[in-house]
DNA sequence: ACCTCAAAGGCGAACGTTCGCTTACCCGCG
DNA sequence: CGCGGGTAAGCGAACGTTCGCCTTTGAGGT
């Protein structure tokens, strides 16, 4: 419980009286540029190390016009791949010498209009947006700043903003094709939250794979199961009710297939001889489930460490909007197909 | 792809001319201190909101002293705890007014000594260190400010810290009383990381509750299994090889206990009858395991927002340094005991 | 001895705030 | 009519930087 002392922190002011020059010159030095001697350059920077100068980017950033720092407005953090892509971009903005400022709002997508001011205050030079409840925001485009670099990973209306994703549509195709390759005819869909572009866009990877194998698409198959285990649960056996002959289905996410794994073994249906299941996502989890999931792995990290690309590039470019990039998926074939 | 016009934010100055005041009267009016007059009151917050002037934190802090911001240097993010936890100190720290910069570190450990420069350099208030591998970081008492609050969610050496856990000694013995409780005397430990704080509380709990109902602790019923599935798998294949005899396995992790049930399925055992198990930190994917598996509940979320709590209470106080705080762990009852 | 020129370093301003003081004014009072 | 007191607003400085431009110095050439 020490009382802190309210000693002020070293600044180059500190370091120039310590050094016998004057305050520009330090900072001259430190900044590795302008003509100054090698002696009182050596000099300076003695001093500094001896006082253990830190420079004030605050008061950089007010000269500077930037700040050095990226703003990350996310959603949950407890979704896996929410995490994952938050470890690539943080990374990413780290390599290049960014801060991250994070935030989260509320699932239900309310906050937007408190994270952008909190981000506008303190000047971030670009932002990423991670949260998929930001789709459904209709305030979200008035809150944009036009002049602002922005970059999402998921999909938002109004199209100012710079998209970098997974190819979905390719995912849906992909889990697809493989049970029709497997051989079954009767596939059935738990999609993920109704009328999101990712559930439209896996949905539409589905249908593909299906119109390709001549296979009719029947809406009674498709189901909607949100992105969790209950919900996948829940879904699972509402589809069984309608068409007890399905023998495969696709799960928008794997959190879905685990409820689907655990709705069929309580109903007596074996995977994957009764019935087929793939996922998608990808998590780690999904290799242990049992029996071990087959899913279309979504690069979750590479997402966001390319969109912190993206986004460092706009903002070292001084320009904003810039075409959209999907990255591809692939297929890992585990013990439930 | 449009260029960035490079037009200049508005400051108080601008509302200022707009107002026709001085813009240290503006400033007054926009923190609602100051005597100013209801009319040019109306008047400046009109100009302000037509003018769409959001305040410069940067400019203010520089005055201010204060950054209204705290560091938080995490390890990895795809750890789900972690995550958790992350989410919770964001959540107090934004409910507190409070901003935060992330920054993480390498799993090795190597990183602290730019991530705390990087955070030193933007004058947070503050630092949350959350990130285990911290422990076995020599260097750390070094790049430690003494002057700036600290609170790490981990043991850090120096016992210059402010810890806020979770009572790791109360989860050991609840796990294990619940074993003795179910009838088990032969009990196996599969331990986390050696050597780190964390697996010698929970090791100790463990013990106490052997002690506490009269059975022998032996050594060899104890193997290291790390903390994530593949160490679990090993380790329990290590054991039994070593002690067919037991009947039950405390797990220090959810990860090791679930790569403890898929090894003991694989050796034909059959869980809960042939061996019990029950693991550790209360992660959701351990509702979900099979059978679902018992595990004491680490609040991994309110140790976050509780550890953000003491840290925002000592930079209000102005003082550095807090007595430990320990959060109650509990246990849930599955179907692997 | 004079002029030129480059190198080394200093100076002032600016960035956008906050804050403590001073000034201008109006009011009522003795 | 002069004075104290309160209210409204302005002024100057400070926070810690960067940056463009100016001054000083000394060496080299003629």
């Amino acid at each position: 419980m020490r009382e802190r002392k309210p000693t002020r922190r070293v600044s180059v002011k500190d370091v120039a009286a310590r050094s016998g020059v004057s305050f520009q010159t330090t900072s001259k030095v430190l900044n590795g540029g302008g003509s100054v001697s090698d002696v009182t350059r050596a000099r300076i920077l003695q001093a500094a190390s001896d006082l253990g100068y830190v420079p004030n980017l605050q008061a950089r950033s007010l000269v500077m016009q930037r700040t050095l720092t990226v703003g990350l407005i996310a959603g949950d953090f407890s979704d896996p791949g929410l995490s994952r892509c938050l470890a690539g971009a943080e990374a990413e903005a780290r390599r290049q010498g960014y801060g991250l400022m994070l935030t989260s709002i509320e699932p239900e997508g309310s906050g937007t209009e408190y994270a952008m001011p909190a981000m506008m205050e303190r000047r971030v030079d670009g932002i990423l947006l991670a949260a998929p409840q930001m789709e459904d925001d209709p305030a979200l485009p008035h809150v944009l700043d036009p002049m602002l670099p922005i970059v999402s990973i998921n999909h938002i209306a109004g199209g100012a903003v710079t998209e970098v994703t997974a190819d979905d549509e390719q995912a849906g195709d992909l889990a697809t094709r493989h049970l029709v390759a497997r051989g079954h005819s009767v596939i059935g869909a738990l999609t993920g939250v109704r009328g999101r572009r990712l559930t439209q866009s896996r949905q539409r990877g589905y249908r593909k794979a299906l119109d390709h194998a001549q296979v009719d698409a029947q809406p009674e198959l498709v189901e909607e199961a949100g992105d969790d285990v209950t919900g996948g649960e829940a879904a699972l056996r509402r589809l069984i009710e309608r068409r007890q002959d399905v023998t495969a289905i696709f799960c928008h996410h794997d959190l879905v297939a685990v409820g689907a794994l655990s709705a069929l073994r309580a109903l007596g249906r074996r995977v994957p001889q009764d019935c087929a299941v793939v996922g998608c996502d990808g998590l780690d989890s999904a290799a242990y489930t049992s029996p071990p999931l087959t899913t279309v792995r979504v690069p979750f990290y590479e997402i966001g460490a390319e969109a912190m690309r993206v986004l460092l590039k706009m903002i070292g470019a001084g320009t904003v909007g810039a075409p959209p990039t999907r990255l591809p998926v692939h297929l890992m074939v585990r013990s439930t197909t």
